[in-house]
DNA sequence: CCTCGGCATGTTAACGTGCACAATTATTTC
DNA sequence: GAAATAATTGTGCACGTTAACATGCCGAGG
């Protein structure tokens, strides 16, 4: 416990030790070229010994810059928000940025701008927004805010700058590969209304069905959440015409996997699952689970770009990166059962393409 | 034509059209007494016409106080880490703090240190470090910091407050709970080494064994990672003397399970495995797991009262929070196998206490 | 020899707020 | 009714930094 001693040094103190006006301090601190070689080296011994620590809130002050990122961010024990909020940060801290994160209860688009406004009132630079946009409400597109804000993981083209995963394109491919396999249909296991993730892997998977002229399969709709999966998986289970189902997330693959196993349906000979997401478990279910991997990293790097370009006054509004995930083929999806015959003449099974891990 | 668009409303702005001092407004902010109804009304009409927002740099500068606290978070991935990260930043914003978060990749002392120096070149008023401490290195025990530290989750007793969760009594009733149904031993799948986590949860495993005078029962150990669990399962699999595996958490658990469907182990029937930590999805596993879940919720807002309070100047070196974790019973646990029939004579399957859900 | 220009450094003035104290006004008390 | 007292409001100043401008120095060029 540090008793009230001696006050933390200041510029002041340390221009005094060094013999120079604090305004040389700053100008070493702020490696301005015009310092002398001998005087730098003074500055900085003086630093060393007081072990100096410039106040950022003076400096936030007066610069009007707080080297402050603000990060909302939603449902963030989900693996997927807690690895943008993860990227995001790693990005962040080797940019020279600090990072504040305000997390929502509710989707709604008051809370979303509630939350903003938190982080505007801290004096953030820039906010990065991970949450989905609710499809209906208009969500974070109107988002006044008087600082850059940029949207991470989602979100539909609009004047907000963006990096998102390509949701449509991992959805067309992991459908496409089942209908590969020959199977006449894929059924979807959709996540819930109003998570703009949603409509768009069911929108990728629609188009592969179309694409193919596949027969109109229907959809089941969850939360993100493994019971929902479960319960999705159940009436699956009951269904005899099911041979393929296309999750909307891994956790809801995990669940449907459970109810298939229940309903004594086997995974991939009688009914193929693939998911969505790569969490790091996905590898060891029963079966180990075929699914589309993100790239978190790249993404919180981008986003990060994206924003320090963004307030470095580049002011490109409508920015948008796609960042485009790989299907990761495990053993949950195989070949349409036997008595879809006729189709599996014509299968060639993409294993080259496959990354297996 | 204002070129630059009208600036941000300042104390003074308010306090012009308002027809007051700005430290009236000040009073105003800040609820201070001694201010009239009336002149009261003026200023808060004033402030919401320009809608104006104190500057929170200027204020923490002659305050010095930022109102926001810094969490240093390590595999923040994880779900118990991004739970608590989650508690604490819902128990901040309730109190009116800001949380910024710095993330650690590897967990020696150093980097600790830089990190909580980090924050504390920020200007944060206190930290909470979510971080295990490495047992041999001593971690974030010396960690010096001028602001107030807690630890949040685990660490050893020290000056340093903390919050944690019971690991020892956690594990010490799932194994207690596993040899009441009549195993003879429990195997344990610990965790890395390093962690303490994983040392108290084997730490009350042990005593479990102890206080039954059970037979010794060999260790495998892992990193957490369902990968890692995979890998001590197929040797417990391929072990016919086990029958009870406790793992250190539901990742690896879920890792062994695996492993032993692929051995042709049938879990309960064969092998009992319980986990720890009650991840969401532990309820739809195949089998669903029996798993020590953990209240992160209480243990956030626990820790932001500590460091609250620490702040307050109520300076309470060493207050110690332990939070006890409830066992949650599922099926992949059972009786032991037929041919300890033996001991299934005295087994009492604590029913009643358990919690199913 | 004087001046001009570039460079290194110092001096002063903000940035927007809260605190200490002074000034003013309202209220009580004898 | 006047003085003492309390309540309310206003006036500088300080917080620690950077920006803008001023100063002094040294060598080059006329």
């Amino acid at each position: 416990m540090p008793k009230s001693g001696p006050r933390q040094p200041v510029m002041a103190d340390v221009a005094r030790l060094a013999g120079v006006s604090h305004q040389t301090v700053s100008r070493v601190l702020n490696g301005s070229p015009n310092v002398t070689q001998a005087t730098r080296t003074k500055v900085v011994a003086a630093i060393r010994e007081l072990d100096y620590r410039p106040n950022s809130m003076a400096r936030a002050l007066v610069t009007r810059r707080s080297r402050t990122l603000g990060v909302v961010s939603f449902a963030s024990t989900l693996y997927g928000p807690a690895s943008m909020l993860d990227g995001l940060e790693q990005a962040a801290r080797s940019a020279g940025y600090f990072v504040s994160v305000a997390s929502l209860r509710s989707l709604d688009p008051r809370s979303v701008q509630e939350a903003v406004d938190r982080l505007r009132d801290q004096g953030v630079d820039g906010v990065a927004v991970i949450a989905p946009q609710t499809s209906s409400a208009g969500g974070v597109a109107d988002v006044v805010s008087p600082v850059p804000v940029v949207m991470v993981g989602t979100g539909t083209p609009s004047a907000i700058p963006r990096v998102a995963v390509d949701n449509v394109s991992g959805a067309l491919a992991a459908t496409r590969y089942l209908l590969g396999l020959g199977h006449r249909t894929v059924h979807h296991v959709a996540g819930p209304e109003g998570w703009l993730e949603s409509r768009e892997r069911e929108q990728g998977w629609r188009r592969a069905l179309s694409e193919a002229q596949a027969e109109a399969a229907q959809t089941f709709s969850g939360d993100w959440s493994a019971r929902s999966g479960y319960e999705a998986g159940l009436r699956i289970a009951a269904d005899p015409r099911v041979t393929a189902a296309f999750c909307a997330n891994d956790h809801m693959a995990l669940g449907v996997l459970r109810a298939l196993h229940e309903g004594g349906r086997s995974v991939p000979a009688d009914i193929s699952v693939v998911g969505f997401d790569h969490i790091p478990e996905s590898a060891y279910l029963v079966p180990p689970l075929t699914t589309v991997r993100q790239d978190f990293e790249t993404l919180g790097r981008r986003a990060l770009g994206l924003l320090v370009e963004e307030l470095s006054g580049v002011a490109h509004s409508g920015h948008q990166v796609l960042i485009a995930p790989d299907l990761v083929v495990r053993s949950s999806s195989g070949p349409a059962p036997a008595r879809d015959a006729a189709a599996i003449g014509r299968v060639t099974r993409p294993k080259a393409s496959a990354v297996r891990r």
